[in-house]
RNA sequence: GCCGGGGUGGCUGAGCGGCGAGGCGGCGGGCUGCAGACCCGUUGAACAGGGGUUCAAAUCCCCUCCCCGGCUCCA
């Protein structure tokens, strides 16, 4: 079964082939670091993480480049540089915000639980090449120079618009008044001039200055990955004008074209219905999103709709997820705490070994499909209602079983990046043990009846964070996280 | 105004031509010392509105209404 994309291009499902066989380049548009990461950023390097992972899942090594933006982005209203804004508010040295948030964005990827790219290239470390880009577009014609500005010529472009659908004659309405140096309203900077005194700036064959938006991942990405690449990623706003303008200038300077073969675009994010803002103060932080809710229950937030549609985060979608969660992390706890055993499958296992490879079959189908997560979680609760049927009462499965039940679980676990193995700060061999001890204490009560002091002790292990159930296979529990999911022991 | 994406049961969320996905919740029951978890059943006349195509439409076409994003700040 292949793998298909929504391509935004075509703006159709696609199947998707590779460049070269079994490898896929990848770029992701990663963040401007002039402030903390917020939920939105979360959601898309989640989006991509998976991706990334059912890629691997499927075969496939993944060159997979996410860049760092800590130069460039100009507020044309203001007129000034989001790092410069970013370092006035804080009164610190432009690069110092820069790797200030830098260092909190991948803190905050890591808790995520997302893989690492490859690479994760900062634009300032790549002026150089961003200027003998520059240089070659003006040579060819694409690009002209004015009183130290470096404009591309859209005009020269024939295909400019065919990803985001703009038409060209249309961008001569504007909001903002362009730079009347501009030779046509929709030229957009390829380099900036800055003034004396302006505290990132470059020297370039213009003077001194500082690089357009879009020109760094046109650099980083075709110095990482080619020329050409599989996939480029990012959030639905940036079709327009970002991706617009990455694809016309680099498309310019290769002459090949596609630049890019499948954009994949990812749906936005609200807070109870509005828009995410600074103005509107919701702008939800993400290190403090994990701090409270934790990575599995964020992660499980992102996938339960799929990545096109827009997500709305709230109480309700959180308190969702954490369900979901621990409904998973029950099914994984049931099957692991079974004994597994050496004898023929009986007709009850035959069920079971079938439901799974036919749970892991149309799960494929789902993620294949556009990387479906939702439909794929559909699939897996089935399924886990399935297994908990007709598993009830039992504390054993024939062992080949058992491992395609955890082998199917594995796979999910690592492609949603969820539930992975952990040792929790208090869970130590000691604690684990002591808990033990007291559980069997317990249970040697509950033969004797002694009801008021069984559940004592279950009530006052729930309130220092260990939650205990009484299952018709024994005693379990496990300690609680912040998110209220653990896993049980 | 232009471009794009949407409007599905109490909430969430798939489906994109043909038996009412799944999750959360509600109700009834089972299991259990109790709790929790789990299971079974159930409720829901679900597809923004109006036309049309078709044997058959939530799914395709047309019109209308509403929401969201982009139109040189944004993941």
């Amino acid at each position: 079964m292949p793998i298909r994309l929504f391509n935004t291009m075509t703006r159709r499902k696609e199947v998707f082939e590779s460049i070269e066989p079994k490898v896929v380049r990848m770029y992701v548009c990663g963040p401007t670091v002039y402030d903390s990461p917020h939920l939105g950023h979360g959601r898309a390097s989640v989006v991509y993480d998976i991706l990334v992972r059912w890629l691997k899942y499927r075969g496939y090594r993944v060159k997979y480049v996410r860049n760092i933006t800590d130069v460039g982005h100009i507020l044309e209203d203001i007129g000034e540089d989001r790092m410069i804004v970013g370092a006035k508010r804080e009164r610190l040295h432009p690069m110092e915000i820069a790797d200030k948030y830098t260092l909190e964005y991948l803190e905050a990827m890591d808790k995520l639980g997302n893989e690492r790219p490859s690479i994760q290239p900062r634009a300032s470390g790549h002026i150089m090449e961003i200027i003998e880009m520059v240089e070659k577009l003006v040579e060819k014609g694409y690009g002209y120079v004015v009183d130290g500005n470096v404009y591309f010529d859209v005009s020269k472009f024939e295909d400019y618009g065919k990803l985001s659908g703009v038409k060209r004659e249309e961008l001569i309405k504007h909001r903002v008044e362009p730079d009347p140096r501009k030779r046509n309203p929709a030229d957009f900077a390829l380099w900036k001039a800055a003034p004396e005194g302006y505290p990132l700036r470059w020297r370039s064959p213009w003077g001194y200055g500082f690089p357009g938006w879009h020109i760094e991942c046109s650099v980083m990405s075709v110095k990482y990955l080619g020329e050409q690449i599989d996939i480029h990623g990012g959030a639905r706003e940036l079709v327009f004008p970002h991706h617009e303008n990455s694809l016309a200038q680099t498309e310019a300077y290769t002459g090949k074209k596609p630049f890019v073969r499948y954009w994949v675009h990812c749906g936005l994010l609200t807070i109870n219905g509005e828009k995410m803002s600074k103005s509107k103060g919701n702008v939800v932080n993400l290190l403090s999103a994990l701090e409270k809710w934790g990575k599995d229950v964020l992660r499980m937030f992102y996938i339960s709709a799929h990545y096109r549609s827009d997500i709305d985060f709230n109480e309700n979608a959180v308190k969702m997820a954490a369900e979901n969660v621990r409904r998973i992390s029950d099914v994984v706890e049931r099957v692991r705490s079974m004994k597994p055993v050496d004898r023929p499958l009986d007709e009850v296992e035959r069920k079971l070994l079938e439901a799974t490879r036919r749970a892991r079959a149309e799960f494929e189908e789902r993620m294949d499909d556009d990387l479906d997560t939702p439909g794929a979680l559909a699939v897996l609760f089935g399924y886990i209602r399935e297994f908990n049927r007709l598993t009830s009462g039992r504390d054993a499965l024939n062992a080949e079983v058992k491992k395609e039940v955890i082998g199917f679980l594995d796979m999910v676990r690592r492609v949603f990046g969820i539930l992975e193995t952990r040792k929790t700060e208090v869970s130590t061999e000691l604690v684990e043990k002591l808990i033990s001890l007291i559980v069997e204490v317990r249970e040697i009560l509950r033969r004797e009846k002694r009801y008021d002091l069984s559940d004592m002790i279950r009530s006052r292990l729930r309130e220092v964070g260990v939650e205990l159930q009484d299952t018709a296979e024994g005693p379990r529990w496990r300690l609680l996280e912040r998110s209220g999911i653990g896993f049980l022991k």
